[in-house]
DNA sequence: TTTTTAACTTAGCATATGCTGG
DNA sequence: CCAGCATATGCTAAGTTAAAAA
């Protein structure tokens, strides 16, 4: 564990302030509240359905609908045999997940369906106590962020604060406790129930919230109205509200994909199964799949109702219903890959797999050439200066002072922990008594400034050799970049072994600086098949450390970690490839099924948040966070790691108490980066916190009963498979799933891509997902005032000419003395106009621009949104997939391109 | 139980690419 | 055609979680 805690305090000041601003600015925007989704795209739905019955693959989905998904067909050089591969893949994999979902329902048992109803109800009686709370915070922040919180700001900005001062509300607390219902102990949660359930909860609660909402005074963000909308909808459920929206931002940026050649293409091909079906038993794979439709169905029904409820009522929902049901399609593809666990099949055409296969195999034949080493390093002679004087040094110890003189211009620079680090490990290769002995004496200059000349050449070099180079380099990597698995060809993902360098740890790392030494054949064990060949050493004279033959895991390649020894570096496969993808489905799975147990859940930690048992009170409260805030669950750290936490790891100075029932967090998370958040809690909450912090350090556990391990476990009793991790991808993709259904209205492409926007930035806000300000960023907000300052400039001008030319009076001299041409009245309207929408544009793109500059949209992207939710709205609303998929992800996702229009997570 | 090991997912940053408007 | 950016990708650090070992 770590000691001490330093932490946060120190860095950046932020203010919390500021950051709202962000969000609020939010200007135009609308508010989501009408009825959802409405007429359009019901009827756009319809039509899309159709088409997509066709099965095969890609194709097939793509051009069923109107959306047009792009998948072409195919090209993808190499990759021809790689897109069947995955086709088939994914049958198979469709068929395995869905064996696994049954068990797994079976275990908890939780129905979907019907129930719902009446399960709802209570639930939501029970959640008022529990979760009405948590939506409650919103509101109080309302205003600002939303959200869950606002976590948004970081470290930069300020921000929340706003809103917190804001928040008055209190909020219902009402409840707290009791939920009916449930159980009265123990947490177990009793069934789940389906989805309908989810809309109860959210009902309640935004009933709730509204008010608090409102009160949310303060300035800033504005839009909360909109919680009061969306509050029925789920979102509060997770106690997030989202206010602003807005803007729109002009296409801009979504137009340019190409697309281009996306290798998915098809895929097609299963469907899985659900949650639902869980009570079957079953595994047959054909079945599934009309029990995943169903299930599907159901999911959206009531989803959709759950949404109407608040708003209209619905048709909608019928509109998504009978697609769902039509269509079929998929299945098909043939080929087989494997899988997972279970067991692998083979071919198998139809899919099928069998039950059998092993346990935790992964794969039955592993064809690959090994992994690639960097070039030997080549020395530059060029010469630093000790004392002002040159210095002769060994190619190894020039090549360890250039790696350094490389990093001249960074801010490694002015961390002392980096400077000892790299002179301690420098002085091992230097020598004892070399003459270098003290860094402050070096002059690195002369490197760094032959790299920077390296560097301008290699930028100088005209396309044509640059070509050159890329194509040979192309040559002698192929090889290594694919794999056979299963007799697919799949893409590896890292084939590169990491060149030497100065380890680069964020945030205060201890290890900063130190050298991590070259890898050598010698480092590095390999996985393949019992069958296939041994890859050839690459470098004459050395040999592998060892070969396995393990298909129990997915490795090719793995060599110990040169900064770390007890940990591993890995050589996996791509993220495109089929055994990636099917855990990818995975994952997502087994969030929507935490879908169905969500409100149980909730419940049962509010219940136990005044447990007489401090343990269990402990694993209420920090399940609550982790729920309501999507923090990681906090592994303990070694004193030779950054000292950052999670959830459990919470130091008592990260969590401020403010009466009423306010919560300040600030600490440093996963790499680093700042969490700073004010929430408004539950009483029992906030009471238990307080009791938690009483009589300990500020640098003592908050959670000093609890570890992760103990946390999972706790977790695993309430739904099977369940840990920590999954509720941040719950949270995450409900809540995409959420905002794009409640605040798609009609408009164009452009309107619906920043719809997208939107949610996209509502969960990376949720999720903390932050990057670093550019350093250009200020520059380019000032370039972007001055054009609108011009624009304005000239509208003012265009005005002044519009009045005189109605008066018959020729224009007045521009700027630059020199008479302008005399336009007649319309043409000045006209230009008036369009300098209007111009400065309309440009604000509203300043304003995204300014609103963005922290957050990360592509973490979420990447590893929180369940794909299928993004390609089933485009199917519906018409948006081509690669306006929001880049290559890449159209690739990892392929497994996710066939979902029918109606899914929905 | 607790600690350690192993395997895999999630993250931000640096760079390479590639649009776009002028 | 080029500058100025926004995006896409590569890279590898930093988490999580399960399972083995102590």
């Amino acid at each position: 564990m770590s000691s001490e805690v330093r932490s946060h305090s120190s860095q950046n000041s932020i203010s919390q302030k500021g950051k709202p601003v962000m969000s609020s600015k939010a200007s135009p925007v609308k508010s989501p509240i009408g009825s959802p989704q409405a007429s359009t795209s019901s009827a756009k739905l319809s039509a899309v359905k159709s088409p997509l019955a066709s099965p095969k693959a890609s194709t097939s989905s793509s051009k069923a609908s109107p959306v047009k998904l792009p998948v072409p067909n195919s090209k993808m050089s190499t990759s021809a045999a790689g897109q069947l591969k995955h086709l088939s893949q994914q049958n198979t994999t469709s068929a395995i997940i869905k064996e696994e979902k049954q068990s797994i329902n079976s275990a908890a048992e939780p129905h979907c369906d019907s129930d719902d109803s009446e399960d709802d109800k209570p639930l939501s009686a029970r959640l008022f106590a529990g979760l009405p709370k948590g939506n409650s915070n919103h509101a109080n922040k309302g205003p600002s962020t939303s959200s869950p919180g606002s976590p948004m700001l970081q470290k930069p900005k300020v921000k929340s604060e706003d809103s917190d001062a804001g928040l008055p509300k209190g909020n219902s607390n009402h409840a707290n406790k009791g939920p009916s219902t449930s159980s009265p102990g123990s947490p177990m949660l009793q069934k789940p129930k389906v989805k309908s359930e989810d809309s109860d909860d959210e009902i309640p609660l935004s009933s709730k919230f509204q008010v608090k909402s409102n009160a949310g005074p303060s300035t800033n963000k504005s839009h909360e109205f909109n919680d009061n909308k969306p509050m029925a909808s789920k979102l509060q459920q997770n106690g997030y509200t989202m206010k602003d929206n807005q803007l729109k931002k002009s296409s801009t940026v979504l137009n340019k994909r190409p697309l281009g050649e996306v290798k998915s293409s098809s895929h097609s091909s299963f469907k899985k199964p659900k949650i639902g079906d869980g009570s079957l038993p079953i595994t047959g794979k054909q079945v599934s799949v009309k029990a995943e439709k169903e299930a599907d169905d159901y999911d959206h029904v009531p989803i959709s109702e759950r949404l109407k409820k608040p708003i209209s009522s619905g048709n909608k929902s019928l509109a998504t219903k009978q697609k769902a049901t039509k269509v079929v399609s998929s299945s098909f593809k043939k080929s087989s890959k494997n899988k997972k666990q279970v067991k692998k099949s083979m071919y198998s055409k139809s899919s099928k797999m069998l039950p059998s296969s092993g346990e935790g195999q992964k794969w039955t034949t592993l064809v690959h050439n090994g992994v690639i080493f960097p070039p030997p390093y080549k020395p530059h002679g060029v010469k630093m200066l000790y004392k002002g004087k040159p210095v002769d040094l060994t190619p190894e110890q020039e090549e360890v002072a250039t790696m350094y003189a490389v990093m001249l211009d960074t801010d490694y620079m002015n961390k002392p922990t980096f400077k000892e680090n790299f002179m301690n490990d420098w002085r091992k290769i230097l020598g004892k008594n070399h003459v270098i002995q003290k860094l402050e004496d070096c002059d690195f200059t002369p490197i760094y400034e032959w790299h920077q000349r390296e560097k301008e050449k290699k930028k100088q070099m005209s396309s044509e050799e640059k070509k050159a180079l890329r194509e040979e380099k192309l040559k002698q990597e192929e090889k290594y970049m694919w794999v056979s698995l299963d007799g697919v060809k799949e893409k590896v993902g890292n084939f590169r072994v990491e060149p030497p360098g100065l380890f680069r740890g964020r945030g205060e790392h201890p290890k900063m600086g130190k050298l991590k030494k070259r890898i050598r054949p010698s480092d590095i064990t390999i996985n393949i098949g019992k069958d296939a060949p041994i890859p050839e050493c690459p470098i004459a004279g050395e040999s592998w450390k060892e070969i396995r033959h393990d298909n129990t895991v997915t490795w090719l390649a793995f060599w110990n970690d040169p900064i770390n020894p007890k940990e591993f570096k890995y050589v996996f496969l791509a993220a495109s490839s089929s055994l990636k993808g099917q855990s990818d489905k995975e994952k997502y799975e087994k969030a929507r099924l935490l879908k169905d147990y969500i409100q149980g859940i909730r419940t049962a930690y509010t219940k136990d948040f005044t447990n007489k048992d401090i343990t269990r009170r402990q694993i209420a409260v920090a399940t609550y966070l982790i729920d309501k805030l999507a923090l990681r669950a906090g592994n303990e750290k070694d004193d030779d790691e950054a000292d950052t936490v999670g959830c459990c790891t919470l130091k008592v100075e990260n969590v401020e108490p403010v009466p009423p029932n306010i919560l300040k967090f600030d600490f440093l998370g996963k790499d680093s980066i700042r969490y700073q958040n004010e929430v408004e809690v539950e009483l029992p909450v906030f009471k238990a916190i307080q009791q938690f912090r009483t009589g300990k350090k500020g640098s003592d556990d908050l959670f000093d009963k609890l570890d992760t391990s103990k946390l999972n476990a706790h977790l695993k009793e309430l739904m099977p498979g369940l840990t920590a991790k999954v509720f941040r991808t719950y949270n995450a993709s409900i809540t995409l799933d959420d905002m794009l259904n409640r605040e798609t209205k009609g408009g164009d492409l452009a309107e619906k891509v920043v719809v997208y926007q939107h949610a996209n930035k509502e969960v990376a806000i949720i999720c903390n997902h932050q990057r670093t300000v550019s350093k250009s960023h200020s520059a380019q907000m000032s370039r972007l005032n001055e054009k609108i300052d011009e624009l304005k400039g000239m509208l003012d001008e265009f005005k002044t000419d519009l009045a005189r030319a109605k008066k018959g009076k020729p224009p007045l001299k521009g700027a630059d003395g020199k008479p302008k041409k005399n336009l007649n009245p319309e043409a000045l309207e006209r230009k008036i106009a369009q300098t209007t929408a111009k400065i309309e544009k440009m604000e509203r793109d300043k304003e995204t621009k300014e609103d963005l500059k922290t957050v990360a949209l592509g973490t979420s992207k990447i590893n929180y949104l369940d794909p299928r939710i993004t390609v089933a709205w485009c199917k519906r609303h018409e948006v081509p997939i690669e306006k929001i998929f880049n290559k890449s992800l159209l690739a990892k996702f392929t497994w996710a391109m066939d979902v029918e229009p109606s899914y929905r997570f």
